[in-house]
This record gives structure tokens, C-alpha cells and sequence, in this order.
DNA sequence: GTTCTGTATGCAATATTTTGCATACGTTTC
DNA sequence: GAAACGTATGCAAAATATTGCATACAGAAC
């Protein structure tokens, strides 16, 4: 609402992390779609759909410019790089909005964990395996991706810098994250075990 | 959409959020206000209107009940608590749905870190304090809240056993959390020098 | 006695996200 | 040669969240 003189073009961190994708690379919305489910797409997930729309409206603003890509018998393929105008309103917004997030992870396993009974025991137990398992996948990706690009952070560019370090807090709050659900395992299967014994007498 | 016969009323942790907050007290809505912003609502935060908004929406339904309290004086209060049924729906939500989110932070500061530049790095590095700072805060509160509650977890009841691994999900995030803001503030300090040592000269 | 802070509730509009559907073409698998 | 899968794009509706506003009363501070 505020900081903009067309209405319904707020503050929307999507709209700039697609930009900021941009920024090295020009991207198709398919393209874009994918890439958010590596890189910055970790921290702030978006579908194909919210995408497009985006691109859409920006386009519209003239912050990203539409470029054609005809393959031969294949559909076409809209590809998006940033303007002028759109590097510049990416640079301005990094240096303005700031709504902080502390640990807002809306992860509905929390609430249900509050709600944890003899009844949900298993349950919650089963899918917080499936939890650690899915974030032991993504800490090999990260890994994958720190070999490749970030070996020695001394020597890299100041803006890879801190893609590097947003890399490294997705890193450091996954170990953490498994270190969680080893602690949560433990104490679900020994409580599982107390409800056994004393339902077994 | 799925899992329920009338329309519009489908997933919506933040429902299921107020329930679990009803399941030991009778609040108010400003109760639930309040106390989103210390327990569950470190992990699913909600405004007051939206509070409301779900509070008349559980009441039509029968899962909530409402119980005026007259003060002298003062304005009334509109009292909730669990219904039956609504004991039973959340029940039955915590086998069912189950949408995992991992590390989506939604917190713009990554976004805003990979276009770290020499303009943006020092407000970033101010902004980094700031959560930094906020964290410290709120760690310092888990570990009130700990000590009163959670001292000796074997002895715990079940479901108390869930909220305390709730709640140290949140510490151990939290201190993961500072780690990382030292290593990041430290990398960003080190950039900053270089920055102006070749600027200087 | 007036302003500020905290309790207590709520509407309306806008913004954002999710869900369900739809299309079209090419390649691989059965 | 039909079905399934991956590329590529998009609309419409519903669900969810945020923002701005509005009200009212009580007690404390000035």
C-alpha cells in the first residue's frame, strides 16, 4: 500500500525474490518455478501459478522485459530479464522494508505436537522421521551446492557472499534441525515405551 | 476444500492453533492475542483480526462455545472454550493432514542477502543485529519459560512432554540462530574492512 | 480534567497464497 | 500406437493474511 504509486503494489518479497533471480540470469517462468525449489526458493517456497503472475504485473511495471524464445516444434518459451528500472527498484527495496521474522516457521507439526497423546504418538512420531529424512536430503544438496561454488569464501565477490551466507544459515539450521529431531525421536520412543509397560500390565 | 462438508472450512492450522490453545483454558479473544505472541506463536503467529475472524467461524461450526463475562464497568468479555466436538475435530486434524514445511522461513532478509552490495552492507549488517538482538531476547524467554515448566521432562505428562519439545525446537533453534549471526556479522565486518581499505587508498 | 496506556472487540478492503483446472507439444516407456 | 512423463504456460476461485480503521471503557500519569 504505502511506498508505491500503483495501487496493489506493495511490499510482496516474492516480487523482488524473482527479480533478485534475475539478476544474473535470464529466466523463463518455468525456469523460474525451478530454481525456486533450489536456492532461494528454500527460504521462500512459491508456485508456478504465483509465478507467473508476477511476471506478469512486472512486466506491466516495466521492471522485467519480455523476450520470445521460439524452439523449433516446441511451444514457445517466455524468457524475463531485469530493466533499468527494475535493478533499480530491487536496490531501493533492499535498503527500505524490513519486517523481521523470528521463527515463524508455520510447520503445523509444532501445533500438533502440543496436541501430542497416546492416541498420536506413532503418528507424530512417523512424521517426524519423514521430516529428518527430508532434511538429511536437503543438507546433501546443500553441501552439493557449497563444494561447487563456495570453497573458499575468501575469494568470492561481495553479492556471492551473501548468497553464500544465506546458504550457510540454511545449512546451519538444518544440522541443528536434525540434532532437534533426535532429541524428539528419543523422547517419543521412550514415552512409547512407558505407554507400553504400563498398558502391558 | 477436502475433509470437511461445509465450504471454505478445510486445512487452516491457525484454527486447529486456537483450538489446541482452548484445550486446557477457557480465553478470551485478546487472551488468544496474548498468548500467540509467547507459546504456539512463536511458531504461527496471528493477528488479533484474524483471531476473531476464526473465533466466530469455530462458534457457528459448534467446535467453540461462548460464555459472556460481564465486569462491572468494564466492556464484556467473550469467553471460549472446547466443545465436544471440537475436541473431536482436532483430534482427528492431528492424524490427518500433514503439509511439511521446511526451513521457509519467509523472513526477507535472505532474499535481501543475496543482493549484498557495497550500498546495502552496512544496513544489512544493522539489520542483522537487530534479529540477532530480538533472538537473544526471545531465548532468554524459552529459558523462563523452561525453568518454570519444564524442569524435570521425565516426569512430565505426555502432552506436556510435546510442548516441551516444542519449545526446545525453539531454543536450540534460537541458539543455532545467534551462531549464525555472529559468523554472518563477522564475514559481513571482514567485507566492510576490505571495502574500505581499497576505497581509502 | 485531559492525555496516554492497556483491555477488549470488530469491519472492510487489500494483498497474498493455495487449489483445481486447462492447454499443448515432445519424448520415453510399455 | 497409447499412456505416462516432463516442458511450458496460464485462468479462476477459494482460502488465508495483513492493513487501516473504528469503537468503548478504566486506570494511571501529568
Amino acid at each position: 500500500m504505502a511506498g508505491s504509486d500503483i495501487p496493489g503494489y506493495a511490499c510482496m518479497a516474492l516480487r523482488y525474490a524473482i527479480m533478485t533471480a534475475l539478476l544474473e540470469d535470464e529466466l523463463s517462468g518455468y525456469d523460474l518455478a525451478r530454481s525456486f525449489d533450489r536456492s532461494l526458493g528454500f527460504f521462500w517456497h512459491a508456485s508456478h501459478q504465483q509465478i507467473y503472475r508476477e511476471l506478469r504485473g512486472l512486466s506491466e511495471r516495466r521492471w522485467i522485459a519480455r523476450r520470445v524464445d521460439r524452439q523449433r516444434g516446441r511451444p514457445e518459451r517466455n524468457l524475463y530479464s531485469l530493466t533499468r528500472d527494475g535493478r533499480q527498484a530491487l536496490e531501493r527495496w533492499v535498503l527500505e522494508a524490513d519486517r523481521m521474522r523470528l521463527q515463524e516457521t508455520r510447520d503445523e507439526f509444532y501445533i500438533k505436537l502440543y496436541n501430542l497423546s497416546a492416541d498420536s504418538i506413532d503418528y507424530l512420531t512417523e512424521r517426524l522421521s519423514v521430516r529428518r529424512a527430508a532434511m538429511m536430503e536437503r543438507l546433501y544438496l546443500y553441501e552439493r551446492i557449497r563444494r561447487r561454488h563456495y570453497r573458499d569464501r575468501q575469494t568470492l565477490p561481495l553479492r556471492r557472499r551473501g548468497v553464500y551466507l544465506a546458504l550457510l544459515g540454511g545449512i546451519m539450521q538444518g544440522e541443528q534441525y536434525l540434532a532437534w529431531c533426535d532429541e524428539a525421536l528419543a523422547l517419543l520412543a521412550a514415552s512409547a515405551e512407558e505407554l507400553a509397560q504400563s498398558g502391558a500390565k
